[in-house]
DNA sequence: AGTCGATATGATATAATATTACATTATGGG
DNA sequence: CCCATAATGTAATATTATATCATATCGACT
């Protein structure tokens, strides 16, 4: 990891940190730790992998370690659960909530988050004209991502 | 369950049997009894709770069995996998794959599919400006339903 | 400082979901 | 009939997620 990159995270740990104080909800060193090792991983990461790499440093964590650091940062907005993948990622706009859809690339592995508001409309108004109510809405687009589509 | 119901669902049986047989693929009895408990259910069902179905009647069906009989009326798009339920419903248009949306209803359970073609459009286009080709979308609006929202 | 309540974590067990691997049985074409 | 293929049987195991109860940490209040 570059010297760059890990500014970049440390920028985000902070930025989170902030986050969650506002909402009276803090970001112990144990979900820093977590939150970290999904900004650094650049694909999206299992419960278990988390997990496997936690040990590395955290002797005794568990399943509900694991768990619970993620629904943490779930409820915070500041990773996104990939449901095809069951697997987490950073939320590009931290700590708000905001409708998004994601382009999931079979070659690479390479999720992407988008926030195309033309789509988020158009999914608002085909549930509305059903007199459904949308809560929570997952868009999860797999295909083959720019790079791997043209190699360069 | 009606003799109406019952009729319908034989219909439905015999039309996957067509659109297998059209793809060289067959819909043996061990399938058609699985893809009949699907059609039945009203909401979506898990593998164990089809397995658990499956056996009063077929006496030795393991994990193995429920999940071939999924992954054939998958490839056969006679059902639905809804990734947010780990679950499958039976899909309204069947043997054709078809860009669809559902809508899960978490106070009844009822998980409805409707083809949206402005969503669908609105979705492809936000994945083409990034480059991306779509091979397969997942779009799983959750929410309350009509009837759930203004009960009759 | 002491103690209470709330939040967070530790630790063990187990539930729920899904796959691998290999054996056996049907089925249709030659 | 014989073979190849597809389908199913069977056992074991991998992966994902939760329940439960104990312990620790921390701030608010006295």
């Amino acid at each position: 990891m570059s010297a760059k990159a890990r500014r970049r995270t440390t920028a985000q740990l902070d930025r989170a940190a902030q986050v969650c104080a506002q909402q009276g909800a803090q970001l112990t060193d144990l979900r820093r730790h977590v939150f970290s090792l999904i900004l650094e991983a650049g694909a999206p990461l299992t419960a278990y992998q988390l997990l496997d790499r936690l040990k590395l440093t955290h002797k005794g964590a568990a399943p509900p370690t694991i768990y619970r650091a993620l629904d943490f940062l779930l409820e915070q907005h500041l990773i996104h659960k990939i449901e095809r993948l069951n697997a987490f990622i950073p939320c590009v706009e931290a700590g708000h909530r905001h409708p998004a859809q994601f382009l999931i690339c079979c070659q690479c592995g390479v999720v992407s988050e988008i926030e195309n508001r033309a789509a988020t409309n158009a999914l608002e108004h085909a549930a509305e004209k059903e007199g459904f109510r949308p809560r929570n809405t997952v868009v999860e687009i797999e295909g083959v991502c720019a790079a791997c589509f043209r190699p360069s």
